[in-house]
DNA sequence: TTAATATTCAACCAATTGGTTGACGTTTGC
DNA sequence: GCAAACGTCAACCAATTGGTTGAATATTAA
């Protein structure tokens, strides 16, 4: 079995999925609004969400016929840590966070 | 050409690779070197070297017969700063910040 | 000059990944 | 009851990944 650091940073190193994290950091959604702005086919999210869930980065609940999704920010925990052990990012680097975020802006 | 947050994340996702990290953590090494706790091929670590050079991990400089390996810990800035995002973020007001950046954008 | 060392390249292989489509089981609303 | 909405499953496909081996290229040492 894949270690767990495994999971999550090979969850993480799509942009699909990182935008789909991002779109849950604003608020819990369905499935299907989960795979409303992509141009691709909701089986395809939905294998995507497998993904993130498997990594415990997302959790999922179902309620009528409807699925919701959650973030689970503490999934991250292990992978920040382990980065951390590489030094001088203890602090957060709020210039990289903003580049990553304007970036994602344009898209 | 993927983004650089999916060639950090994908390099990090493998085991063989983050143990080369943390060797050259301590100091920088030559490819053999780097190969030598290994069980797999010398090849197989040459490429594994390869993506995270390719991923700005690590740097190689040649003298003479030797590539000298040597960690590039900045390189995880980005991507640590996109993971810290997450922890963080519900202390910020995110479409505030959101509507910031994309004026900010338009200059 | 010749032999050994350091590293990569090229071809190959099996397994995984990210995507598709179509059929399928549930739940809801008319 | 029936059709529509929600989501997954199964089969398939092309591309990528992580590994192998053997030959090739530099460089150094004897």
């Amino acid at each position: 079995m894949a270690d767990k650091l495994d999971t999550t940073f090979a969850a993480l190193a799509d942009p699909t999925r990182r935008a789909i994290l991002a779109m849950l950091l604003e608020d819990d959604m369905a499935v299907t609004d989960v795979a409303e702005p992509f141009t691709i086919s909701l089986a395809a999210i939905s294998k995507h969400l497998g993904v993130l869930t498997a990594a415990g980065l997302v959790s999922q609940e179902k309620r009528g016929r409807v699925k919701w999704c959650k973030l689970e920010p503490d999934a991250l925990r292990g992978a920040s840590a382990w980065m951390q052990g590489f030094g001088q990012m203890d602090a957060i680097d709020l210039d990289a966070f903003e580049a990553f975020l304007t970036q994602e802006l344009r898209d």
